[in-house]
DNA sequence: ATGTTTGTTGACCGAATGGTCAAATTCGAT
DNA sequence: ATCGAATTTGACCATTCGGTCAACAAACAT
């Protein structure tokens, strides 16, 4: 078995906090070293180049959300309610990381999928199977909330397609304004998208 | 007078095209120059800082804008068909960049702010100023809208901001996914989340 | 205990990077 | 023609960057 290690995990976790704090671009590697408090020599023994790294990073990010998204969109949720969960989560994602770093951060695959796309084809193509993944879960949702009559938009492709542009530029937008309050619309944003019929009052 | 030069406008074109179709932050000094024919001493004879060359080419892009603008969003255009020219335009200038570049490129503003914003103070704020301006015009077409009674929408605040994050959003998309075809469904999008009310048909 | 595998270290390299400068050049103005 | 302002040039510098390597240390298996 050999010597053990955690050098692997600390250097994923230095690269995911320096480019969402920061940039792909303006992340160096002897950066990452020294935030993970790693040699550049061990980097290397693990890794052969800043794209490598990120790309296993990205691996984690979506090993780490499915399990999220799969509580959100969980079929023993009404589908009109997960829209709601998903947009409680990305606030208090937001708000949590502006707190620790002084930053609104966004989406940390929109960034730094548009940063890399022309640069990084590896990047790019693990980006898009992420996003396409993603996609999935709001049309689904969209589609049984639909059936269940909730709501009036009934091409749930089209929909789904809609909600995943205006989220992400959604959350884009309050990390170049760093301004959380851009995301306190966002619920009502998608609701209009949805087309959510008004529920039925109930007197108190 | 002395002697007179176009160096200047050479480096300006040069760092767009080079933040447009990579980064800003993979982009350096030297690139620049070299595109632009230009002499690293030069460079510093008129810039003190990349990013400082930057701000300045924002401000190139917002003078170049404007009258675009102005255009698209005329009073003497009526305000539904100001949001279809927007979308041709969107769709042209981005199907030129593929042309010419073999990437679809998205919005330059939108990339490079989501890029710097939490490194460059300076770049973020002109950028959220651009924005800030911009949100206007589809504001005010917004509200001339409802009052034609064009649209169901009548909170041209919340609306034009939607509509900013959505067209935002998919811009970024179609780089992201290096598709045109995002672009198409861009349209509509944006009467759904107008409102628009269909149109009177005429027999023919 | 001893080899073997696995991980660590620090020194090192060449290239690229941001940045400076004094000298040379080119133009307009007089 | 020539003076002065505006621009160009190329050489130069220190630092940082990505990347390599041989030697070393720690764990496990036998």
């Amino acid at each position: 078995m050999g010597r053990v290690s955690d050098a692997k995990e600390r250097l994923l976790e230095a690269v995911r906090e320096l480019i969402w704090t920061g940039s792909y671009g303006s992340t160096t590697i002897d950066q990452i070293c020294e935030k993970a408090g790693v040699k550049k020599g061990s980097f290397y023994y693990f890794f052969d180049s800043k794209a490598e790294l990120a790309g296993v990073s990205l691996d984690l990010e979506l090993s780490e959300k499915r399990p999220i998204w799969d509580g959100m969109f969980s079929p023993a949720v009404p589908p009109l309610e997960r829209f709601d969960r998903l947009c409680d989560y990305l606030y208090e994602e937001q708000r949590e990381k502006q707190e620790r770093f002084g930053y609104v951060l966004g989406c940390p695959l929109f960034a730094l999928g548009s940063e890399v796309c022309t640069l990084e084809a590896g990047l790019r193509v693990k980006i898009q199977e992420i996003f396409a993944l993603w996609v999935m879960y709001l049309e689904s949702a969209v589609r049984e909330a639909h059936t269940v009559g909730a709501i009036t938009a009934s091409d749930a492709k089209a929909t789904s397609q809609m909600l995943f542009a205006y989220s992400e530029g959604m959350m884009t937008q309050a990390r170049i304004l760093n301004d959380l309050n851009v995301l306190k619309g966002m619920s009502m944003g998608i609701r209009q998208i949805l087309g959510v019929k008004p529920p039925v009052l109930v007197e108190v």
